[in-house]
RNA sequence: GCGCCGAUCGGAUAGCGGCUAUUCCAGGAGACUGUAAAUCUCCCGCCCACUGGGCAUCGGGGGUUCGAGUCCCUCUCGGCGCA
């Protein structure tokens, strides 16, 4: 097989669960195996925030993302390549992606300064409209998108840097992760259906031509790419979607957008219905549990999501039996665990009142501890979704978690 | 003893005649889903028929004024200076 030919990327199924969408499966990638379904650590600036490259591998963490944007911003995509790439840098040798900058088209543009999140939760269309005219009248954004692509603002400097796909891709091939995404637009859910559709064929047209510039790369040797299925909350565009993406020669797919909360298996059920099965299919930026369980059972693969290191960071820790605030008055004397029975290090060797005490006093070790407990959580949860499938048991394992995760 | 400063919500502060007394910290609670996030929001004198309203309040007392945390007098306490 000549280098051209080289395939970056291998899928296996080992398991399908009859009755649903679910399978266990292996991505190889250069620098190591996936075992899937998996969490993977959102690592945006080369790092994953208070947790080091240790202490993920020791939880189990199996692969980092990192965000294109970020790393252009800082230190720069070329100075990630001098610096030996991203697995140097950040002495992480396991496999690694990186997101494509598509998603702060989104967080920096239509959702900047404002409370809007990818995943909507009781979600009214209406009042969103409202609350879209109120905010575009006031705040500045700091993206404006065109026909080619993006042109984003530096908070800082005020510096204007335009993305095309050419451009995203270029700048993953610089940085160097295992798997890289094409460049797209996550619209805010807020958006109406005809701009949705408008957006969509972007998506679309960015997709193809990320795909061409990359396979005219050699990195398409050895880094795999991802196409991203957009489309929102309709039905009809995220099938549309789905089958335009999926019949695009890409190494595996990612799922972005905007969600309804209550209906996000629906809608990746729509889509995965479509993709093709033997290729990897990853969920952008979902990390609830109660999210995941859908995720897997409806065929995805990977997930990532902020939300272990985030919360973390801000005192909220999972447990069995739901999330609590560390910091909170009732815990100062507690002295059981984070969460009985977990095995993580913060729970092996320390105790709540201790970890409370941490935030509290604003002690950099909470944060760590926290994260750490968190990423563990996350991280062996899906594991656990895997060891159900192959063994047949995951929807008594859903059932049983949630029934006592969301009480 | 004399003189000069100062005393504001648990702590630190703003406020220099005009309506609901500022901000920070501490305290209480909440939010967070491809990270502008070690961030952000709300509460933090008392009471109620709590999408509002009532009553207090700026060391104590008295005064000037339509109106005083703000001006005057006095007392108490603290700091500094002089004896």
């Amino acid at each position: 097989m000549s280098d051209s030919q080289k395939k970056p990327l291998a899928f296996h199924i080992d398991k399908r669960l009859d009755g649903t969408m679910a399978r266990a499966g292996r991505i190889e990638t250069p620098h190591g195996v996936i075992e899937t379904p998996a969490f993977v650590a959102v690592g945006t600036k080369a790092t994953v925030r208070a947790l080091t490259p240790d202490m993920l591998r020791d939880i189990g963490l199996q692969a980092i993302i990192s965000n294109t944007y970020h790393l252009f911003m800082q230190p720069g995509d070329n100075k990630m390549k001098s610096m030996g790439g991203l697995h140097a840098v950040m002495g992480w040798h396991g496999p690694t992606m990186t997101d494509s900058g598509g998603f702060q088209v989104f967080s920096l543009g239509a959702g900047y300064g404002k409370n809007v999140s990818k995943v909507l939760k009781d979600a009214p269309a209406v009042p969103l409209l409202k609350d879209k005219e109120d905010e575009e009248a006031g705040k500045p954004k700091l993206v404006e998108i065109d026909y080619d692509g993006a042109a984003f603002k530096d908070p800082f400097s005020g510096v204007i840097h335009y993305f095309t796909p050419e451009r995203s891709i270029e700048m993953q091939h610089n940085i160097g992760a295992d798997i890289i995404f094409a460049f797209d637009e996550c619209t805010s859910p807020s958006e109406p259906r005809a701009y949705q559709r408008e957006a969509l064929d972007r998506t679309h047209r960015w997709a193809k031509r990320s795909l061409d510039f990359h396979k005219s790369k050699p990195n398409a040797g050895f880094q795999a790419l991802f196409g991203i299925v957009q489309g929102g909350r309709h039905e009809d565009l995220r099938k549309e979607s789905a089958e335009a993406i999926g019949s695009m020669d890409f190494d595996g797919f990612g799922i972005g957008g905007s969600f309804d909360k209550d209906d996000l298996h629906t809608a990746v059920k729509w889509v995965n219905g479509i993709l093709p099965e033997g290729k990897p299919r990853h969920l952008l930026g979902i990390g609830e549990p109660e999210d995941m369980f859908e995720g897997v059972e409806n065929g995805c693969d990977t997930f990532d999501c902020v939300v272990p290191t985030r919360l973390g960071r801000h005192g909220t820790l999972y447990t069995k039996r739901g999330k609590i605030h560390i910091g909170n008055a009732k815990f100062t004397d507690d002295l059981g665990p984070i969460d009985e029975g977990c095995s993580c290090y913060t729970c092996r060797n320390y105790t709540r009142a201790y970890v409370s005490h941490l935030h509290r006093s604003h002690e950099i070790l909470g944060p760590m501890l926290s994260s750490l407990h968190n990423m563990h959580f996350l991280v062996s949860l899906v594991k656990k979704m895997r060891e159900a499938i192959l063994d047949g048991t995951f929807l008594e394992f859903k059932k049983d978690f949630l029934s006592t995760y969301l009480s």
